[in-house]
DNA sequence: GCCGTGTCAAGAGCAGTGCTCTCGTTTCTG
DNA sequence: CAGAAACGAGAGCACTGCTCTTGACACGGC
């Protein structure tokens, strides 16, 4: 595909903007996307802060940059949970991946927060960010794929109508066609809870009632796989 | 308690106070709490900047002020939403208090988003506004203890253990003493499971999927109603 | 080897921000 | 009525994202 070595210029503009998004996030993780600040950053490689619009046009544009890095890191921290359980241990891939997930936003809660939270810009999600978005999500729903024909939700699942039981026949025939589109809508229900929940607890709402979270997260990871049906 | 009628200079205060309040919810809609800005605000209100200080010793302190009216505006229509329904349906008030909150959130993302998204300041939640923030959880928990005795979890409720059986326990002794804990904790699970729904359909993370919501959110309503045993 | 072309960093500058301080004026109170 | 407290306005500081221009450097074709 793309040429291993290029001309100078561009190995150093590739170096360059590795090395600004490095200092960026950095500056993230301290501050918060809120107080990032271009000309912090520029000031911080000891350039001048008009030569960084070269790399990036603007400062969404970065934050963008960063985001869609952050769901990739998440998203890998998914995979690589599920990958090292026993592939006939769906519920035990379903604990690993929970459990890899809040870790990373526990040690990244400012970019959790960027992913998660108050989008920041005006509501500009650009397309190539939703590729790197669906890795948790599809993590999750290999897991219940993983368990099809196994599953034993332990409360009957309500049917679905209308127009819910189109998306979700949708969403299933594309990604998890071996799964009825009942469980996974509650896998998605469940991911829904995951987030709400680190949510909660990132950004302050448990305090004085389930501060600290550690068990009431292993209670509810483990309520939600039987709601899924997870063997 | 406080007298009626004050000087004249404590009325226009109260008064300037409320339309600074008026001003900077509706730049709050339009445009977000990112960009609210105390000199836009006093722009349009026709005085100086300088001169809004008297008023908000900061910019985090009007938020903050903006935060309680929210806590207060959706805690009330959650509260509402259940005094409207029978007194002996707690499913039908289960479902009201939802949708009511769900109706908030749709008419104010902005105030949502202030809410329940990324904390805004350096982490400064004030003990003020923790009354304002538990009356929507309060009013969920006073529906479940509606229905206490009459509880039927469609799945076996996981007995709780260690520290969260004793956090657990200590809310449930001082809100809601008839239910027990492991049930109490389906309703919180249940509180954050509702946020993180409302998060993904406001902050933008189910297009293409699950957009509109519509019927998706009251299809987990009712499971979710199932999953904490609401008659 | 050279030289035009295009990329680059840097500086100045614009419009905007939160916030502070001072300075007269107005209003309340003892 | 006089002193005190509260008030609005203005200037100013340090900062922000972003634009425009200027001059230097590296690159590829000749």
């Amino acid at each position: 595909m793309a040429p291993v070595i290029r001309t100078a210029r561009e190995r150093a503009r590739e170096e360059l903007t590795l090395e600004i998004k490095r200092e960026a996030r950095r500056q993230l993780a301290v501050e918060g996307a809120q107080r990032l600040s271009l000309r912090a950053v520029a000031r911080e490689l000891g350039m001048a802060s008009s030569a960084l619009y070269r790399y990036f046009p603007s400062r969404d544009d970065l934050l963008t940059a960063l985001i869609i890095d952050a769901y990739n890191a998440v998203g890998e921290r998914a995979e690589t949970a599920v990958a090292e359980c026993p592939a006939d241990d769906p519920r035990a891939q379903w604990r690993a991946l929970c459990h890899g997930v809040r870790a990373w936003a526990k040690e990244h809660p400012h970019e959790y927060a960027l992913l998660f939270g108050t989008p920041v810009p005006g509501y500009a999600a650009p397309q190539e960010t939703v590729a790197p978005a669906a890795r948790v999500p599809l993590a999750l729903i290999s897991v219940v794929r993983g368990a099809a024909g196994r599953l034993e939700p332990a409360a009957p699942v309500r049917p679905l109508r209308g127009v819910l039981a189109e998306q979700a026949s949708a969403v299933a025939e594309q990604i998890a066609p071996e799964v009825g589109a009942g469980v996974l809508t509650r896998g998605v229900v469940a991911w829904s809870q995951l987030v709400g929940m680190l949510s909660f607890e990132l950004f302050g709402h448990f305090v004085g009632t389930f501060e600290p979270a550690d068990e009431f997260f292993d209670h509810t990871v483990e309520e939600m796989a039987d709601f899924v049906g997870l063997p």
